[in-house]
DNA sequence: TCATTAAATTGTT
DNA sequence: AACAATTTAATGA
């Protein structure tokens, strides 16, 4: 679907393009691989460009390629039959995702769709059966970050149970900070008050009060289109142990 | 580089 | 939802 033949009005409106160099410097599997692996899979990495609410894919759509987002922010959702639609996930740069369907190459079972203007990579399928069969490293990192996805979506049970905005806003936060699955956010979250209301499916009025809330206690700085992290830990556990009511 | 203006985002009610 | 205040981005001298 990166690929150019895709019907009028449909998925991402799509020029691919080789990668550049800074934007291979966001892909972080590279870094595992040997040099020789390592120049092959970056010849093969596109870049597309997605504008807001343009699908990167869709469900029942066959997988072309495994997507990673180098810049932006993108959401991954599933609709049900009644038209209402579920987020399970947003997804921040450096995050890779798709890995599941590529391997087994079935259809795609959720929909990503971009938030706001996004980079968009994607390694084609054959490229990425290609590094699963020749490179460890590879291996490493995918199977890595399939373990590392399965215990977010474990939290994300949790999470959703929840009842207190404070500690939803807080541990949807914790996850989006993940360093492991987005690697590329480090620091800054670059994110809207906005964005993450709609990730959440709260109102902005009360996010925001929740990031004050968690500035206020020393967890987060808030900042222009953006929130910085400063206690990864106590976004995690905020709610669970401890002393803050509300 | 600086000043001006428009657009985006945040803070409040 | 509406509005004001603040921050950033864009423009042009």
């Amino acid at each position: 679907m990166l690929l150019g033949r895709e019907r009028p009005g449909s998925s991402i409106r799509d020029r691919v393009r080789a990668a550049t160099d800074s934007e291979l410097d966001n892909v972080p599997w590279l870094l595992r691989l040997t040099p020789s692996e390592r120049r092959r899979a970056a010849a093969a990495v596109v870049v597309g460009e997605a504008e807001p609410g343009d699908l990167v894919c869709r469900i029942g759509r066959p997988p072309t390629f495994w997507f990673g987002v180098v810049e932006g922010l993108l959401k991954m959702s599933n609709d049900n039959a009644d038209g209402t639609s579920m987020t399970y996930s947003g997804l921040p740069p450096g995050g890779w995702f798709g890995e599941g369907t590529a391997l087994k190459r079935e259809p795609y079972r959720y929909n990503i769709q971009a938030l706001r203007r996004s980079v968009v990579a994607g390694l084609p399928i054959d490229e990425f059966h290609w590094l699963l069969d020749h490179s460890i490293g590879f291996n490493r990192f995918v199977m890595n970050q399939l373990n590392e996805r399965l215990g977010q979506f474990i939290a994300a049970r949790e999470t959703d149970r929840l009842n207190d905005p404070d500690v939803r806003v807080a541990r949807n936060l914790a996850a989006l900070f993940n360093p492991v699955l987005f690697p590329g956010v480090g620091e800054l979250l670059r994110i809207t008050q906005q964005e993450l209301a709609y990730l959440i499916g709260l109102s902005r009025q009360r996010v925001n009060e929740a990031l004050r809330t968690l500035q206020a206690q020393g967890a987060i700085r808030v900042e222009y289109g953006g929130l910085r992290v400063i206690d990864l830990g106590a976004l995690r556990t905020s709610g669970s142990a401890g002393k803050e009511g509300r």
